[in-house]
DNA sequence: TGGAGTGCATACGGTAGCGTATGGAAACCA
DNA sequence: TGGTTTCCATACGCTACCGTATGCACTCCA
C-alpha cells in the first residue's frame, strides 16, 4: 500500500514535498519535453507525472500556454548562464575551451540537456515564441564563441564562421544516426573536433 | 478562375484528377509532414487537404500507421535515389560535387526538403521504424561523400571524419536561427563550405 | 474557534482525432 | 440492363485533451 510516505502535518523544508509550486511544474515539464516533444507537453500526462490532476495545475497557471511561455524562459536563461560559465575568459586556454564546448554537447555526455536542445528547435519551427528564444540563444552562444575563436588569434570573419561551423556540427550531429558507420567513432569526432577548431 | 482544367470524362491520363491512389495521399502527406511535422499529419485534416473524406482515406489505407509507413518508404528511396545522383563519379570534379552538395541543402534553396528532413528526423526520435529509415539514409548518404573524399586524396579516416562534418553541418545549420548574426552570410557559408572541403 | 486563503480533487462540457460500419454513386463489364 | 467492383460520404462510438466550475481539506491567524 505505500503508506503514503512520510505525512508528518509539519512540511518539512526539503522533504518529500507534499506541495507543488510553480517551480514544480517547470521542471516536471522540461523533463516530459526531453521525452516526448513538444507534442507530448500536455497538462493531463504532466499532472499524472506529478501525481496529481490538472486541477493543481490550473491553480499554478492561467493555462497551457502560460507553462510553456515559463518552460522557454526557464530554457533561455539556462542556456545563456551555462554558456556564459563554459567561455569564461581563461587566456591561452581558448582551444581547449572550444573543445570543451563540443564534447560538451556530445550525444553521449548531457544525453538530456541535447533532447531539449532539440525539443525545443522542433517546436521553434511551428511557434514564433519559441523561434524568438532559439534565436537569442543561438546569437548569445555563437558571439561568445566567436570570442574564443578571436582570442586565439583569427580574424573576425573567420570567427564567426568557425562559430556558426561548431554549433551547427554539433547539434547536426545529434540529429543524425552514424553509429554503425565506423567502429572508432571517438576518433572521428576528435578529427571533427580538430577540423573545427584548429587554424 | 483556372477554368477546372480539361474535364472531359474521359479521364486522360495525367489530368486534374478525379479520384485519388495512394500515391497522391502519399504525396499529400508528405506536403502536411514538411509543413506541420508529423504530429500535424493526421487523417482528417489530411482527407480535408485532399478535398475529400476520411472514407476515401480508409479505403486506400488500413490506418495510420500504413500511411506513416508509405511515407517513411518514399522519403528513403527519393533520398537515395537523390544523393546518389548528386554524387556520380566525375573524376577531377570531387570538391566541386561536394560543395554543391552543401549548397542543394543550403536552407534557402530546397526549403521544402529540409522541411521534410527535419521532421523526420523529429520524428526519428520518438518512432523506431522512422529512427531505421533516417539511419539507412544517413549511412547512405555518408558513403557516398566519403568515396568523393577518398577520390579527392583523403585517406579513408579523413574521409569519413569529413562525410560526418559535412551532413552533420548542413542539418545543424538548417536548425539554427542566425540570420542577425552577421551581414553577409553567404561569405560566411562560403568559409564553412571551404573548411569542410578543402584539404 | 471560526473565518479566510491555499492547494488540490472531481465533475462537466466541448473539440479533435481514430477507426468502423454502412450506404450510395459511378464505372466496368457480361 | 443488371450485377459487380471501385471509390467516397455519412454517421457512430470511443479516447484524449483543454479549460471551467465547484467542493473540500488543511493551514494560518485573529
Amino acid at each position: 500500500m505505500e503508506t503514503t510516505a512520510v505525512k508528518t502535518s509539519r512540511a518539512p523544508r526539503s522533504a518529500p514535498k507534499t506541495q507543488l509550486d510553480r517551480n514544480d511544474w517547470i521542471e516536471a515539464a522540461i523533463d516530459v519535453l526531453a521525452k516526448e516533444g513538444i507534442s507530448g507537453l500536455r497538462v493531463e500526462v504532466l499532472a499524472k507525472t506529478c501525481g496529481v490532476t490538472k486541477g493543481s495545475f490550473y491553480w499554478h497557471f492561467k493555462d497551457r500556454q502560460d507553462l510553456l511561455a515559463a518552460v522557454l524562459e526557464r530554457w533561455r536563461e539556462g542556456r545563456i548562464r551555462d554558456i556564459e560559465k563554459t567561455t569564461a575568459a581563461l587566456p591561452g586556454k581558448e582551444p581547449d575551451q572550444l573543445h570543451h564546448v563540443i564534447e560538451v554537447y556530445g550525444a553521449s555526455r548531457n544525453r538530456k540537456g541535447m533532447s531539449i536542445e532539440l525539443a525545443v528547435r522542433d517546436w521553434a519551427r511551428h511557434d514564433s515564441m519559441a523561434a524568438e528564444v532559439v534565436e537569442a540563444v543561438d546569437l548569445y552562444r555563437l558571439g561568445c564563441t566567436r570570442k574564443l575563436f578571436v582570442s586565439a588569434g583569427m580574424s573576425d570573419a573567420e570567427a564567426k564562421s568557425r562559430s556558426l561551423l561548431l554549433y551547427a556540427c554539433v547539434f547536426g550531429l545529434s540529429l543524425m544516426r552514424y553509429d554503425s558507420f565506423d567502429d572508432n567513432l571517438a576518433d572521428l569526432k576528435e578529427r571533427i573536433a580538430e577540423r573545427i577548431v584548429s587554424a
